[in-house]
DNA sequence: AGCACTTTAGGACAAACGTCCTATTTTGTC
DNA sequence: GACAAAATAGGACGTTTGTCCTAAAGTGCT
């Protein structure tokens, strides 16, 4: 009837595997092996490689928003729900450990190939600017919530890219103190 | 006589593409087309790529250990020395707008691949530490230097990745400002 | 000038890449 | 069970990749 879950699979595959390898170090036949599909049959549901990108750039953002939905919720206050954010940081050392942040180094990586598809993957950046300037402004943060949502934006990258050239998962946690430290600075400033 | 000069003139290159397209993404064909010289030829001056990419860390190597001896100089204080290092950002804001931070770019790339050369190129980072390290030790801060230098690595890291993804320069300048406020933090702190 | 050594050009080579085609199998509907 | 549509397998294709070989050109020394 549909080919969702082989699709699916096969998106979910490329996800994994552009963040653990590179999107150009990823081939077609890299993802056939972990999704366990013949190499040939890619055609039927992806015509080239960059409709796979678009795709899995397509689904971190929607993961990304319910991600974020699901915050507002969660998080009581506009100070708890930035925590959140500040909290990926410790639930994926692992991976950020050995892989950096998925956001930023596809976006590193699709800037240097000149890709036409890097404009969409920094709107995955954005998702999370606009909703962390939002909470700001709800902080009492009305002229600086931008540059206070990208100075946090840019903190985060800046552990995930550090932790991963050392290895240094206590480098994270080290971070994220000083992080939850200088949100509640603004906190304070703000009432 | 001597293969220095073309064998220079591939490291340059080489140096220049890998930071610009990536290590992965640049080929022999691309280099020798820069440095004009057949293909072929690449294989007495270099037996594998892996072999130009140790020459390209060495090169960055040696010049990052230059620019930190002239730092020592030129700075008279340890707080200008600072400066120096994140003055850098305002130095290279066009190149960072386009391809993200050399050093930063080139370990995530590597980490991805996991490619043997990764821990030389971390060294990069390394160089820079233990020399940020060494300036904020002689500010006083003996206990936390180390870690005042990997905060500073990252800020630059974040700001550079951040201002990659938006095209932004003035998010740059706009960091730098507030990287020179934390650093005056520091100074008065110690004294 | 002649000779040994360094450097270069050009291309061969197998492997891997993204892309694309076609025959076959599976699936849902009548 | 028959049939149209969806899904898959397997491989062909032209390129490009890194690597490597060999013949030729350049260079310095006697």
């Amino acid at each position: 009837m549909s080919d969702k879950s082989t699709r699916a699979h096969i998106v979910e595959a490329a996800d994994q595997l552009f963040y653990q390898q590179g999107f150009e170090h990823t081939s077609f036949a890299h993802i056939a092996e972990v999704v366990k599909i013949s190499r040939g049959n890619f055609y039927y549901h992806f015509k080239t490689k960059d409709e796979i990108l678009d795709a899995v750039i397509y689904l971190r953002l929607s993961k990304t928003q319910i991600m974020l939905d699901k915050w507002l919720i969660e998080g009581g206050t506009p100070v708890e729900r930035i925590r959140c954010f500040i909290n990926i940081l410790i639930l994926n050392r692992e991976k950020i450990k050995h892989f950096g942040c998925p956001v930023g180094t596809l976006t590193s990586e699709l800037a240097k190939l000149k890709h036409a598809a890097q404009k969409d993957a920094t709107k995955l950046f954005s998702l999370f600017r606009f909703w962390l300037k939002s909470q700001f402004q709800l902080l009492g943060h009305m002229k600086n919530a931008d540059e206070l949502a990208m100075h946090l934006l840019a903190r985060s990258q800046g552990v995930a890219t550090m932790a991963c050239a050392f290895n240094d998962e206590k480098f994270i946690k080290q971070e994220v103190t000083q992080l939850y430290e200088w949100l509640d600075h603004y906190v304070d400033s703000a009432t």
